[in-house]
DNA sequence: GCAAGTTTCACCCTTTGGGGTGAACCTTTG
DNA sequence: CAAAGGTTCACCCCAAAGGGTGAAACTTGC
């Protein structure tokens, strides 16, 4: 009946980031699980808009700070299960992704084929938390805008919520870190980029692909006033 | 042998300016004297392409600091004159207008027959300096982004150097102003559009046309590193 | 093992930005 | 004439940003 019985048993998944070149990277890193993991294209507005076994959102740079992706995600008919892939592991804020209906938590520490099981995992009702990988095998990364530059993940991240207008204190707010770490970040990321002001990083972010490719970022609305 | 005689008198002028809101405002104030006036196409890259009378360089958040447009005008052989039109007119800037070769400064309070009596001055080897009207009539205003969200032509200027990446020292030197002064638009601009950082304003900026239409915005290079 | 890179954080100090108040002058509008 | 708006500036004070130094833990590559 079905021609392919790989894929009625792949795991459908779709790769929620507003950073496309984020999402592709995780679709590079399963390109060789094809057989285990079928990416499902977004819509037009990057929503998923088909059905799906798991939606696996990567936290990297997100553009709402209340968490509320997880919950949309979750709310989608269409989502059978959320997964949250991110680096940051401790309890509380897995406790809080959870609590927002996530179904699954996966980190992006995990090589590969970690994530791949994982994935499988969770879609079969099993094992919802993958945080540390096994066995020592090489972890290989996905990709982040400026990667190309020289930036970090972690410098990317904190460079693309600066992109996005966000304060020191909103961003430490945002990635769970000290204001301090946040500092030394963009002090790393100014020394690499050659920018010496926010304003300017903001324009090399703008040109450099730092804009989310969904565009929600955080910045006032027109103020109308009559003249 | 010529077609038109109008034409064959008209002054041949070229406005000059980064923003294309900002051209188009003073090509409309000189819409009604199209048999004195004709308003020549700038080409692709917004260069002065073909023999003009006089470039009208009109100084609304110049995007470079040194004056240099003014020399790069001079010395343009398709450009007969270079005339400076801004609303600053203390000595001291007029001066440096002219020592930098331009032929011409006309001040943006006159109203459009002031300006296209001093066009056809300027052109004809007369008066150099027009820097007030000489009678009671109404000023037509030119046009300037913000103009329709409800910003004054100084505090949209300020904003589209913010949007350009300066600091406000940096605006300061720009605009001759005091940082007093910059300070307190910034703070009617903030106030007028909703931000609340200098990032939201700048992102702002962006989405509203502040951003130049020729990019030639003060931002860092990229800066390599081997990774 | 060592060096370099990444991540995270503290602390010190300076610079830049931002909110407020007040004031003067000019122009336009009612 | 008065009020409103635009332009310009001073001054006060605080917040946010930014540069520096130091340190710890971990990972990776030589």
């Amino acid at each position: 009946m079905i021609p392919y019985r790989g894929d009625m048993d792949a795991v459908r998944v779709a790769l929620v980031n507003d950073y496309e070149v984020v999402a592709r990277g995780v679709a590079e890193m399963l390109r060789n699980y094809q057989n285990r993991i079928h990416v499902v294209e977004l819509d037009l507005n990057k929503q998923v808009g088909e059905h799906v076994d798991i939606a696996l959102y990567d936290t990297f740079a997100t553009t709402r700070g209340d968490r509320s992706e997880v919950r949309d995600l979750v709310s989608n008919p269409l989502v059978d299960v959320v997964a949250v892939y991110s680096w940051t592991l401790e309890p509380v804020h897995i406790e809080s992704a959870m609590s927002n209906g996530a179904g699954g938590y996966i980190s992006k520490g995990l090589p590969a084929a970690g994530l791949v099981s994982a994935l499988e995992t969770i879609r079969a009702g099993g094992k919802q938390l993958h945080l540390e990988q096994e066995d020592a095998q090489t972890v290989i990364v996905g990709d982040w805008p400026g990667r190309e530059e020289g930036l970090s993940e972690r410098e990317a991240e904190i460079l693309a919520l600066i992109t996005q207008g966000l304060s020191n204190a909103e961003i430490a707010e945002r990635t769970y870190l000290s204001i301090n770490s946040i500092k030394t970040y963009i002090r790393n990321c100014y020394r690499r980029i050659g920018a010496d002001s926010r304003t300017n990083a903001l324009l090399w972010g703008i040109e450099h692909g730092f804009r989310p490719d969904r565009v929600r970022i955080k910045h006032p609305e027109p103020a109308p006033r009559s003249r």
